[in-house]
Parts: structure tokens; C-alpha cells; sequence
DNA sequence: TATTTTATGATAGTATTACTATCATTTAAA
DNA sequence: TTTAAATGATAGTAATACTATCATAAAATA
């Protein structure tokens, strides 16, 4: 026996909804696997439908196209951060704490996470670590936009920045803050594997904490 | 009488060097407004071929690809910024109001700047927003950062991580902070313009003072 | 000034991408 | 058990991202 969440998205990220059907799953699971490998740019749904013994056509029921599906990943992953900061702040009232659990939960969170079965939560965490950006970075970002196409990421900030403000209410910056340690997180686990003259962290093994513990220290220096 | 200045950069940018030719130049002019009107996805050779009336094969002789023409175009502008920077910041030997002089040179720079006849600034500008973070987030970056086609980005870096260091020189981060300020000057731009509900910064007549404010703040408090 | 090199234009062609359409077949629901 | 829905198989189209070839114009050099 098990449970599994489910995470609901916006439902202008897709045609039919992927998660309820093998095929749906397949679609999701190898698309984060295809993406991870080989990049967004390089991936298709024609290698993709090849991949999972497929057609195109079929995965064309499902996404529109691959810069909506990368949005459903990114907003699925992005749901999912929220979904375990919630869960892993229950119960906290220190709001100081509350954030250095924020900040662990959203740099590590894909290590050591049970998750979905359909959903390599660390592969997708890579996903949006290195194509994350293009996800908003487009012509049609207002029109997106106004569909609520970006919206996990828009609740995810601004619970942060709830627990921002509890921390310092007089803090000017509170969004900015929240969506830079998400951004700082992403960026500088890039840098420090691709880009080392960009950053001052180092990752070995995968294991983030120097990144955890720079958040740590700008969030504590920015607060008092 | 006019003195240009001409800005040099890696040479693996470019087939031919496009700033000593007519065409070349045109590329570039051309390049900028599309990009900036249209989006980078949806621009190609063809059509910038057909604005410039000239060929795509033309257009193929400089540059390899819309990819590798990018890059050009960022380094370009990270290059033109760290001589702004230098120019503004000459003669000033307090490392505090040096700091503070980067900050608006690299925020609002294109602004009030003479600058070279075939390139709009400003329009530049906001394509470094607004597509910027896809010149190094590829499949490739580690071969194109190898043969140092990130290299102006590198040396601005590097010039602000100094300041930084003067300013505090137990200051453990100083890239970091060096390169978030320029992540952050863009993604906030960008928010403000197309996201407002990530920031908390809001622009009106193209006026960046609040963004500029927000990373004097950022500084200030991080490097006391 | 004549000549040779270099740059550009004109045109054509190819493989891949990003889809759309149609019909057959399998699977699930009523 | 009939009907509907989901998937597969196949084909086709317009656009993209190039490469190749040859002619012509402009610039450099002898």
C-alpha cells in the first residue's frame, strides 16, 4: 500500500491532463529524463514518443507544445518545493527558523525525498537549475501570465515572503528577497558546476550546502 | 570629428569580425532590434537577411549561428559596462562610493550614454534581460566556456568582486555577490516589466531608480 | 591601371523541427 | 455488448537551420 500525491497545476499547462494516465506518466517521466540528458534545445517530442514507444502525435494530446510541457515540469517542481516547505514547517512558529527550513527545503530538497514515482525529483531540480529561466523568459510571458501559467512559482514567493516579513516586518524587499534566494539557489549551483569564476561555492558529491549556508548568511545579514 | 570606440572579444564569437565591415555592423544593428522587438526564439537569419537586404548565406560568413550571434551581443555588452565602469570609477579611491558608482553604471547605463553608432544601448539592454541567462544556459557551456567565450562576463565579475573586497575584505562571497547583482538587476527589470508579483519594485518611464536603490541596500547591509 | 583577392549576392538544396490530419485499433465505460 | 475514448500508425506541410555553388562587385596590391 501507498500513498501518493498528486499535484494539481493550472490547467492551461496542458491539453489532457498527464498525470492520470500511463501514458500521461511516461510523457512526464522521460521528458524530465530527456531533458536532463541532453538539454532542452536538443529535446523533441518525436525523440521523446521514440523513447517511451510512442507517437508523437499521442504526446501532442497532451502538451502543445515543449515550451508548455517545460512549464508544467517547472510549475510541478515548484508545487512540489511548496508542498514540503509546508510540511516541514508545520508545527515550527519561530519564523527564523521557519526560513533556514525554507532555505534547506528548497537547495536540498530533491535529495533526500521520497516523491513521486512518475518524477526524478533531483533530475528535475537540474531541469530547472539549467532551463528554469527560459520557462518565463519569452515573448508571450504576459499573455502566460495573465492565464495564471506562472502562478506556483508566483504562491510559492509569496509564502516565502510571508515568512520574510514575520521575520522583519520594517524589511523593504520582502518578494524580491524570497524569489532572489530561489534564483541565488538555482544560479549559483549552476555557476559552481559550470561557471566556477561566477561564485565563491564549491559542490562536491552533490551536496549543496555550501549554497545553503551562503543563503543562510545573506538572509540573516539582510533581516537584523 | 568622432572617436568610436571599437570593443574587442574573443574571436571565437565570430566567423569574421562583424565591426569592420558595413554588413557586419548592419548585422549587429539589425540583430538588436529584432531580437528586441521579436523575441530570440522567433528570430533567424532569413529575416534578418531580408531587413539588412542582404543573404543568409551573408549573414552565415560571421556568425556560425543565432546562438553564437547571442553570445556576441552579451559579451558585447558586459564588455562596454566594465569600460563604463572603468571610465566612471576613475580617479575615485573610496571603494564605497566606487561600489556605489558600479551599481548605477551597470543599472542605468544605457540610459544617458553616447555609446557607438551601431549599437542601440538600450535596446541591448533589455535583451541582456530578457534573454541574457540563454547565451551560457546550453548543453555546450562547458566547451564554449573552455575556449573562453564567457570571458567578458568573467572580467566584470572579477572587477566587482575587487571593489567588494576592498569595501570588506572578510567578506566571503564577493563573486557571488558581484554576479547577484547583476542577476539581480535583470531579473528585477525583467519582473517589474512582465512578473510584478515577484518583486517589489515597480518602474515607471524606464526608470530603474527603485532597482538601483534595492541593490544599494543589498550591498550596504551585506558588507557592513 | 590592371589584376588578383576578398566580400557579397543570388539561387538552390537538404535534413530536421514543429506541428496537423486521417484512419485504424485497442482499451475502458456505460 | 455497445459505444465512446485513448492510443497507434502513417502521411503530409511549412518553417528552420543550415551548406554548396557560382556570379558579380568592391577593395587591395602590383
Amino acid at each position: 500500500m501507498s500513498v501518493e500525491i498528486k499535484i494539481s497545476l493550472n490547467d492551461g499547462l496542458y491539453i489532457k491532463e498527464p498525470q492520470d494516465s500511463k501514458l500521461g506518466r511516461n510523457i512526464i517521466k522521460y521528458s524530465i529524463l530527456l531533458i536532463d540528458e541532453f538539454g532542452f534545445e536538443t529535446f523533441n517530442f518525436k525523440k521523446l514518443a521514440k523513447e517511451i514507444n510512442s507517437t508523437e502525435a499521442s504526446v501532442y494530446r497532451y502538451f502543445e507544445n515543449k515550451h508548455l510541457l517545460l512549464l508544467f515540469l517547472v510549475n510541478w517542481y515548484w508545487e512540489w518545493v511548496r508542498y514540503l516547505i509546508m510540511i516541514n514547517t508545520m508545527n515550527v512558529s519561530d519564523p527564523q527558523v521557519k526560513l533556514k527550513i525554507i532555505i534547506q527545503s528548497f537547495v536540498s530538497a530533491p535529495k533526500d525525498n521520497p516523491g513521486v514515482s512518475y518524477v526524478n525529483e533531483s533530475k528535475l531540480h537540474n531541469i530547472v537549475i539549467s532551463e528554469g529561466g527560459k520557462a518565463y523568459h519569452t515573448k508571450d510571458v504576459d499573455e502566460e501570465n495573465s492565464k495564471g501559467l506562472f502562478g506556483s512559482y508566483k504562491s510559492l514567493a509569496n509564502a516565502v515572503s510571508k515568512v520574510i516579513s514575520e521575520v522583519n516586518p520594517k524589511f523593504k524587499y520582502p518578494f524580491a528577497l524570497a524569489t532572489n534566494l530561489f534564483e541565488m539557489s538555482n544560479n549559483h549551483i549552476y555557476f559552481a558546476k559550470h561557471l566556477p569564476k561566477l561564485t565563491d561555492i564549491s559542490i562536491k558529491d552533490d551536496n549543496f550546502i555550501e549554497v545553503e549556508n551562503m543563503l543562510h548568511f545573506f538572509t540573516k545579514k539582510l533581516l537584523v
